[in-house]
DNA sequence: TATAATAGCATTGTCCGACAATAGGATTAT
DNA sequence: ATAATCCTATTGTCGGACAATGCTATTATA
């Protein structure tokens, strides 16, 4: 009967560090520690928790890495709740390392984009419009053989669309898409002609429809983008089930 | 002319645990450290890097925190590579953290999930389609005064969508929002008449034009049923401009 | 011989105490 | 009032120490 020992919760005995970490992270997503406050000094956590200085030192090792405190000062470490950019940065970066291939980037963009400018050419404030007409502006002006600015100024464009959505979650969702956008761009760049040119006809007939907030145009020249994105990509001969990184 | 002194670079001084851990981030990022290896330990680490254990460590937590290793046994980290569910865990708390509103959720919801649901309906294979089609019953069977069951199942229908996409990206994506809608519809199930049926019915729907491989009454379907949970909030009284944390 | 118990060992987790570096505040000098 | 200086609190790093804990190899047992 031995496997019928009465069977204990496995208690799960976590290191010092970890207890810290969650014990404040808890009091962070509990509203206890609010926005923009100062953590207590190492010391007084050290008190308080009733470990040493090198456990509680690991545990805000923890919460840095997690987007939950920041440096304040030299001292103190305030409470800081992660916003889009940052969730955004750490998501494509971990699901490029994951190895997703370019079909899948392109597939998401294309899914996911053509609504997003929909919804674009009905909310894009005059700011938002003028910014997006900058950075338009700018590729314009790019040298046809900077592939590099070539890239940049592409996806400065999705991140300024994506900004002038006014949706913190549509905004975390584009950006990581935007940078992985980068990533795979960097990549054909180079190998596709008239690269800079096509981007740059697309991108105008896509601000004309948001400046005449038609929002089926917007989608379609949208959508047009996006195929002519993946048609890049077939011109370049890059295997689209190969990762981007 | 004070001003005018020659400005060197902005040397930014780190401290020696975020050098250990980006010198180790980078070995995994360029490839050098590949996925199951064995990080070497603690002390051969303090040899390399010139520096007390104290400060390997506080890198290693960074790297734990950042989802790039991983404890494979009780010795040994393993270097990993994050996958979609990582990200969605973090990208989806630190959102909700961050404030976002039942509207951005909702929002997103209604824009992505129909285009989503129009490439199940191709995509979802035979396995995919069946464990839709289990959680619909496990909903179906359920109390209906069981709302923390109603919600449970209501996800679950979400997730298995996502992961019959076959796509990493739309999968992180998807499987953040899930979670948001985990949490906003925690908030309402209990003061949203017939949820649970209403639930019910909408997926039932979706489900059907799934196996009919229709892709235009499943993103329709699909968008009723968005709009229907736009309905509860409205029906719960819930201020949609109010945070759903 | 095969399996179970034991002992040893390597490694992590935690503690302690110390000191250097530095940013920010207080104080003094201009 | 402004600038230069000192002071001090706090972080960053060090080194050493020991306990806890699984792994591994050895020994004991059937």
């Amino acid at each position: 009967m031995s496997e019928q020992k009465t069977k204990f919760a496995a208690l799960h005995r976590e290191p010092a560090y970890l207890k810290v970490y969650r014990a404040i992270e808890e009091n962070i997503v509990e509203g206890r520690l609010s926005d923009g406050e100062a953590l207590p000094i190492e010391a007084e956590l050290c008190e308080q928790f009733q470990v040493t200085r090198s456990t509680v030192r690991e545990g805000l090792r923890l919460l840095e890495q997690s987007g939950l405190i920041a440096r304040g000062s030299h001292k103190k470490f305030i409470v800081k709740r992660p916003n889009a950019s940052d969730v955004a940065v750490a998501a494509s970066r971990s699901l490029a390392l994951g190895g997703v291939t370019f079909n899948e980037v392109w597939e998401t963009l294309a899914i996911y984009y053509p609504q997003a400018a929909r919804l674009a050419a009905t909310r894009l404030d005059e700011e938002s419009l003028a910014a997006l007409n900058d950075v338009w502006r700018t590729l314009e002006a790019n040298d046809d053989d900077n592939h590099d600015k070539t890239v940049e100024c592409a996806v400065e464009f999705f991140q300024s669309l994506a900004k002038g959505l006014d949706n913190r979650v549509m905004l975390a969702m584009l950006q990581s898409l935007n940078l992985m956008i980068g990533e795979s761009l960097r990549q054909v760049i180079g190998k596709a002609p008239n690269a800079r040119t096509r981007i740059f006809n697309a991108q105008k007939n896509i601000l004309d429809a948001f400046s005449a907030r038609d929002e089926n145009l917007a989608e379609e020249w949208m959508a047009k983008h996006i195929a002519d994105l993946k048609r890049g990509y077939v011109v370049a001969k890059v295997e689209m089930d190969k990762p981007i990184l």
